[in-house]
DNA sequence: TCACGAAATGTGATCGATCACATTGCATGC
DNA sequence: GCATGCAATGTGATCGATCACATTTCGTGA
């Protein structure tokens, strides 16, 4: 491939003047057509390694992507990403299937050896802050998730928020007896949205069951839907809602009750978390609570150019999910016994 | 940041010991030791740009992402990436939201600055196939996609084969009157699936209606149903089954055919494609086609390897998916009217 | 003890861009 | 006609690694 020099031969100019035809500088246009001649000719790309190395500058930011292909970490990571293309800088990713340490170590190392910028977490993943805590990155890190930390950036849909949105509307309408079914232990979002149940309850005085741990998918929210409707918790003498912490365990849940021949929302309300774009065709459409990942992506963007640019980041304006009613929920039916049996 | 100079000097050797320490190089173990240690006390890191300039080799492959946060190219993403990175690569993403030339080209532009030694592209789209074969891009490019075109390497889950296992599937159950909802017209794999399921009908020498086209989301699965249902199409007197192209627009299908107060499978059959992981809770659990994506990028990265090691690719052994049996698709009624109307 | 070859280490050039600074070209004013 | 100033262009150093080659160190056998 060609390089800076060559042009510069065939266009009868200084590498220097190329350089300048590269980066705007003031070149005559005689000279600028000749050169762009000679880059078009040549087939010519300038070598962003060569430049990263003088300018100090590598205009990359490294993506830690963990675990499975969830439709909210993917839609972040493209929505980052495409924000992150606008600005100029390049994302290169580092994946990886389990979270240990070693592993999370050997990411931001590559990483780093590319000499990113910043780094983003894209699952927020309690094992994950532990690793990167340990290392001395000294490029920004921002994240994706809630509890803000000491010594990260982060920028967040305010999953608290979202929880009590998504109860205090089950409460609304009568049900007093709320079961949750949780993400995974090491998520962060999952905890969130747990505290933001736990304290929905706890305002209105109703009795908080321990949740039930899925793992995010399907499979689990009908593994947790089956035992809840097998020993009775759930239905006439049991719960009469569930809140799931995100849509896909909620669609589980669903066809545990349809397999038990509990009726939704007759039997029990559910909602969801995510508002994915299957949410509204699930029988019945699913109640939920909506979040903007694209913005999310974009926003962590915004305050990492912020960051980046020697700026302090502005507040790290919380967005509030947003309630989305659909068929899934219902008033509770008041049954006289159910008081004695709560 | 440190540089290999400034490990030298602490530990008082010449800057090419600490490369040959770096590079597990023959170096006397007390030497290494005390270079190993300097390396940790200045946090060092070697910079991967001066040593892509120097060994012309960046380690690095491009990735074109295209599109929304679908399934089954997030899935071969995330595999792909994994896949890489167990190979020493690294992998740079360029994503787009829309597929016109001149985004293409940017993207490709810049990946090809930052010497990458390879292009992967994920989502088959036959305007990026255009948009790229016009660029003389200097790299191999590699593809997840069906129809081989010259000039592309491709690895690829047969699609055309999965289509007609889905179409065969319900001529077996006696269906005579197929419907498909097809994925977008600018998809490969959509194009794929169609022709599959039109040369399955051939074969049996049943009636070919036009494809019905969809966006690969719900939303459009459900308003082609709900077409559908209002035209009569589907239904008693009309089609009494439905091949769709994936599994999302597949569960907007069964919302409007609930809606219509048809049932699924007595009514009408439904098949899906992908086998996403809701696919088995959906109501009724979903016929579908299984693709290992995970599968996939790994084979892509391989293939990948073959070339960039400068041996001839293996014959490109197409993996044949897998029709997972469920719920949604039931024998035919024969009815006697049916074949007048037909 | 010394020669010898292999192992370990050091020296300077190199990759391809930008930066800092030097030089040339050209129009303007007196 | 010539000094002046600005615009345009050129020259050499630089970033941080590896490569090619030179040199030193070390262990071994005569």
């Amino acid at each position: 491939m060609a390089n800076i020099t060559d042009v510069a031969k065939l266009a009868g100019v200084s590498h220097q003047t190329v350089s300048r035809v590269l980066n705007d500088a003031t070149v005559r246009p005689a000279t600028k057509a000749r050169v762009d001649a000679a880059i078009r000719e040549l087939n010519y790309r300038p070598s962003s390694a060569a430049r990263a190395l003088v300018t100090r500058k590598s205009n990359a930011i490294g993506l830690i992507a963990t675990g499975a292909p969830l439709y909210g970490p993917s839609s972040t990571m493209l929505a980052f990403n495409e924000a992150a293309r606008a600005a100029g800088y390049q994302v290169t990713i580092a994946s990886m299937t389990s979270v240990d340490r070693e592993a999370m170590v050997s990411a931001v190392e590559v990483l780093l050896g590319q000499r990113v910028e910043a780094l983003v977490l894209i699952v927020a993943d309690v094992a994950a802050f532990d690793a990167i805590a340990g290392l001395e990155i000294g490029v920004p890190l921002i994240t994706a998730e809630s509890s803000g930390r000491e010594g990260f950036l982060s920028v967040s849909i305010d999953q608290f928020a979202g929880a009590r949105l998504a109860v205090r509307h089950l409460i609304e309408l009568g049900h007093r007896n709320i079961l949750h079914v949780k993400g995974p232990d090491w998520s962060v979002d999952a905890a969130e949205r747990e505290r933001g149940w736990r304290a929905e309850l706890e305002a209105s005085g109703l009795p908080v069951a321990p949740p039930l741990v899925g793992t995010w998918l399907a499979d689990s929210g009908y593994a947790i839907g089956a035992e809840l409707t097998r020993t009775g918790a759930v239905g006439v003498r049991g719960a009469t809602a569930i809140f799931s912490a995100n849509d896909q365990m909620a669609i589980g849940l669903l066809h545990a009750l349809a397999d038990a021949g509990l009726r939704v929302p007759g039997d029990a309300s559910v909602v969801g978390f995510d508002d994915i774009p299957e949410s509204v065709h699930y029988s019945p459409p699913l109640t939920t609570v909506r979040q903007d990942f694209a913005d999310l992506g974009a926003r962590m963007m915004e305050t990492l150019l912020q960051v980046l640019d020697g700026r302090q980041p502005l507040e790290p304006a919380q967005a509030t999910p947003e309630l989305i009613l659909r068929a899934s929920t219902a008033p509770a039916i008041p049954l006289p016994n159910r008081e004695v049996n709560a």
